[in-house]
DNA sequence: TGTCAATATGTCACAAATGACATATAATGT
DNA sequence: ACATTATATGTCATTTGTGACATATTGACA
């Protein structure tokens, strides 16, 4: 069924249990957790664009580079809260914060 | 010097300390703190429109009515977590998420 | 006036997020 | 191959947010 969507929410890091599980999300849980996704790719594309490291960031933020790691991964331990400060830390504006659907820049992996 | 804006988020319930450590608000401490005053205006504006007391709101999200007054009152005891799930809940999409600047409804107190 | 529903305010035990740290795994250069 | 730097992953003690509850305030309607 809805195993694209599955596939991209697990494999930004989220634990949703088990596949059957996920499938009982509620619109607004998706709503939701597309919204973190897509705040966690900006943080990773405007940190790059700066050319900061994530140690870098880290302490921008008052924060350890294994959480920035975790953010951008989309942890779901990660509050949105810190995902936004980050977001502004890097000189966000408000209309910066993404509304768009979550674009995935990757290839898709090669079939191996 | 800022007192306008030193009232709008005193005004919104923002322990912010005393009126000097305020203005010692960095550019992303504003920002972040006026996302969040816009969101909780956007949650309280939605409930109304929907005609749902705080209690039934309380009640969609797994909260409490307290909980929903400080949200929509901009306690900073509040995360984003919770108004963006408000919100979701609500039936608001990600593009529904406020950008612009925080917009004061009330018609300005009448200068006793 | 009193009553009733909605909202606001304060507190607290519990749960969730945090920064810090160790360590593992890329990635890049020599 | 070996360093070196960046990023990922896992754990944990402390901090922060949470729902629940009591209680106060407000507003509307008789």
């Amino acid at each position: 069924m809805d195993k694209k969507k599955a596939k991209r929410v697990k494999a930004a890091g989220w634990n949703v249990g088990n596949a059957s599980d996920f499938l009982e999300l509620t619109p607004e849980e998706s709503e939701f957790i597309e919204f973190k996704l897509a705040l966690a790719q900006k943080v990773k594309m405007l940190r790059q664009e700066k050319g900061m490291t994530q140690v870098e960031m880290a302490k921008a933020i008052g924060s350890s580079q294994s959480r920035v790691a975790k953010l951008e991964a989309g942890d779901a331990s990660v509050s949105t809260d810190l995902m936004l400060k980050s977001l502004f830390s890097l000189g966000a504006k408000r209309k910066d914060i993404p509304r768009g659907s979550t674009r995935r820049t990757t290839r898709s992996k090669k079939t191996a």
